[in-house]
DNA sequence: CATTAACTTTACAAGGTGTGAAGTTCCTGT
DNA sequence: ACAGGAACTTCACACCTTGTAAAGTTAATG
């Protein structure tokens, strides 16, 4: 017999599996709509129709839960199409504009959950964990284009694939879209645009296509 | 007899000045050091070595203590001299490369404390206040620039005075200033460089001088 | 129809914020 | 010199959060 805390995370039935979902759509939900500090682990379990305990039997701990949704959110959202058109872009000056557009309107929508992960990073190894993957998978989607960028010839002068590529994982940070999405009320086409203007300029010779 | 809450943060003598600007010190040390959910109410209070109940004499909130934290660094780092070369340019591209200076070095030295103020910026009421105005003087400051660049002709194509601003707003976000100096160990120096190359190619008309 | 996973309810420990009140120390003014 | 009071300490408490524990209930499954 398998101590019960071995079950965490993996519950065998079909009941558990739609409680698992409702879970997580009720944090995210919470997530976007609240600050982090609001969602508690009794409200979500209040918003998912079930006992706080009962949240606990899913996600070990609130960081967990975060991830979990971080997860989620990937899949709900289709994280692989929307940066389908980096990868397949023909030349590294259109993979460029279609990374701008995939932070503009994917990134906008991440904003509650993302977050809520980096706040409970701290103290949370698990949490912290997913974020250094995060950090290196997006960081890695930028180096990918500095480098195409650079192989091209297309990169301008103060900037090496490496500078250019922090630049641009800063600019995809959560919080720069949030202050420009929330804030300054631009909409994620105005985002989308006017980082193309600044990634095409700040970081690429003047060829003006 | 004034009620004692009334004296709440204006204690009188000598004795509480030292010990309120110690307990300040401490907070700000701490924050500067640790994240800002370590920084309890405990914790800096042991930092300036006195008991938990003394920091309430002085500061009737965590959230108010940080705000007043914040106020003491402006002070201490002299807010005022470090934007002079702002206000004192002779031309606005000389004003926009003087705003990234003070952004780079001025900005990196607030990580800790404007985190602590924007995570306690949530049920706070005055720490959501103090955020407000200071987000107003910080945006104050990207306009006057902006208006300048606008009214000097060299504000690029898709840019207005607002929508500049905007952007050069979330790039002094403490996120983003903390994202390249920390994570991507960026100097001041070097974030300065850079986020001039930004602002002028990304905003200015190419006069390149 | 017995088993068992999933869930509920209740209880509790630990640690944070903020309030309250009594006691101590030391400055200050008369 | 000494009374008053401001600043601080200590102890105690209410309330909220996370996370653990255990016993009871429901319902799917074999």
């Amino acid at each position: 017999m398998m101590p019960s805390v071995a079950r965490i995370g993996t519950p065998q039935n079909q009941r558990s599996r739609d409680t698992r979902a409702a879970m997580l759509d009720a944090a995210w939900e919470l997530l976007e709509r609240a600050g982090d500090s609001e969602v508690t682990m009794a409200a979500v379990a209040e918003a998912a129709g079930v006992s706080r305990q009962a949240v606990y039997l899913h996600f070990p701990s609130r960081g967990q839960l975060f991830m979990a949704v971080m997860d989620h959110v990937d899949e709900a959202l289709d994280l692989h199409s929307s940066l389908r058109p980096v990868w397949e872009a023909a030349d590294s000056l259109t993979a460029l504009d279609a990374f701008a557009d995939h932070i503009a309107r994917y990134h906008s929508r991440l904003i509650g959950v993302v977050r809520a992960v980096d706040r409970s990073r701290h103290g949370d190894d698990d949490a912290a964990a997913l974020w250094a993957r995060s950090t290196e998978l997006w960081y890695g989607g930028c180096r990918s284009v500095t480098d195409a960028l650079a192989a091209e010839g297309h990169l301008a002068d103060p900037w090496t694939p490496t500078t250019a590529a922090d630049l641009m994982w800063a600019l995809m940070s959560i919080e720069f879209v949030d202050d420009l999405t929330g804030e300054r009320s631009w909409t994620p086409d105005e985002l989308a645009t006017r980082l193309r203007v600044l990634f095409r300029r700040t970081l690429c010779n003047a060829t003006e296509d």
